[in-house]
DNA sequence: ACTGATTTGTGCGTATGTATC
DNA sequence: TGATACATACGCACAAATCAG
């Protein structure tokens, strides 16, 4: 096997080394349309029924080219296509991957993990990894305008895009204010429902930070990416009504799945 | 040598490998004072007057505790301090760094390159890479609502911060109505006041869209930075006081240098 | 930091089909 | 019919990037 460590958990997918009958004779040759057109579109036509999950790994040119029965070139004309439609993405010394939508995560005054996928047309979802009701982080503290010391709640969650993860985050809450937040969120799997059952009707943001880094081990394997690839981080902290801090949060988005946008 | 291709134009620079005098005899032992703390503010004072450059790396421990003529331990305990104040960053198995301070670049309606860094007390630079009077691309003339093969006049400027690269933007303008534009460009050095010559007297952000990924080697070269650390991609749309698109901005960040801020 | 294996990228030479003048 | 130009297709070789050890 050859499967990169991040795959581990993907659904079982044709591999290079998958044995593939020549389809030489699917092709029409010498019937006016060329052969690279023919396998572009008998393979977007795979892609598309969904023959690959997005973001898997295709075959290689060598084995694509055996499969069909061409030279490698041809095989290229036909994969060069695909790649300028946006089907396949092709990166030199590791293959070619299908091409993965990307969500246009929007940040604004009113950032809300569901709304913007609802609004983009995807299905939100998420898991609670982690909770500590008794965290102290002086930095947070800061963020929150709490005392360096405060005791804080932590909750490590998981988020998902039409079950694919996009983003792990750290939600941080001043404790004496939510000290039963983790047990609403369990029950409605929802920070924005278990802070209103916290008495918190309405909550805006009030700034967005955003850098750039590569991700930790245990990062890349939440997201099912590899470590070379950058996540995206964001720090941000939300106000009540009142303009009191009651949430920082620092979320580290896949940076190939999503793209954070800002109007005005 | 062991330095790294990114970095041989930098100046010469102290490093691990370089042989200390024992300075035991400049800590006041027994003074009230723990040595520690003492020697703590000395590297303080060493590195904010800029006797390592931002991003270098320190001496061992082993090399700083010998150099100071303490145990390792207290030297720790002196490092230690300065990383949670900011100023070095400690990384396991790699070596100790002096803190590079980040640069918040303010995105909004009137995004500036030049009053971002004034307002963060950075000293403004940059210089023009490449100048492309008729350049053609379907995607960058779609997001000027152009049609597919318009002519475009293209400049590509390196950003600077107090003399530091930061950034490599792709300015792209229509040209129909900015041929001279990059001749105004080299005489102010200013985008702003290159659109004014071309009678452009204000202009708005539309958008900003931002993505992560790991720079090309001609974009590691520019700013300065390994390949293996990942640029921030600014994608942005800005319009004339009509709400005519009059340029798109393809910039791509530093992302150990520089972070991006949302307000609201 | 080096090595070998894997995979995509590029160049050159050749042959053939197809459209145009 | 012949000449020419161009895209298609094949074969071979090596360069460049990636990754695992």
């Amino acid at each position: 096997m050859n499967t990169p460590y991040y795959a581990r958990w993907m659904p079982k997918q044709r591999t290079k080394h998958d044995v593939f009958v020549t389809e030489g004779a699917a092709l029409d040759r010498g019937a006016g349309i060329t052969l690279w057109r023919q396998i572009e579109a008998r393979l977007a036509r795979e892609i598309g029924e969904g023959a690959y999950e997005p973001g898997a790994q295709l075959p290689t040119e060598r084995d694509l080219a055996l499969r069909f029965g061409v030279n490698r070139h041809t095989m290229r004309h036909a994969l060069s296509a695909l790649a300028e439609r946006g089907m396949v993405r092709i990166e030199q010394g590791r293959g070619m991957f299908v091409q993965e939508t990307v969500l246009d995560y929007l940040i604004g005054a009113r950032t809300r993990f569901s709304e913007i996928l609802i609004t983009q047309n995807r299905r939100p979802g998420g898991r609670l990894l982690r909770v500590d009701d008794d965290r102290r982080d002086a930095r947070v503290a800061r963020e929150l305008k709490l005392p360096a010391s405060s005791p804080l709640v932590e909750l490590e969650t998981l988020g998902e895009a039409d079950g694919r993860p996009i983003s792990v985050t750290s939600h941080f809450f001043p404790k004496d204010r939510f000290a039963g937040l983790a047990d609403y969120y369990r029950r409605t799997g929802s920070i924005t429902r278990a802070l209103q059952a916290c008495g918190v009707n309405d909550y805006m943001r009030l700034f967005t930070r955003l850098a750039a880094r590569l991700p930790s081990a245990e990062e890349a394997l939440l997201l099912r990416q590899p470590r070379s690839r950058p996540v995206i981080v964001s720090e941000a902290v939300n106000v009540d009504g009142a303009g009191c801090p009651i949430e920082f949060g620092l979320a580290r988005f896949a940076s190939e799945r999503v793209r954070m946008m800002i109007q005005g």
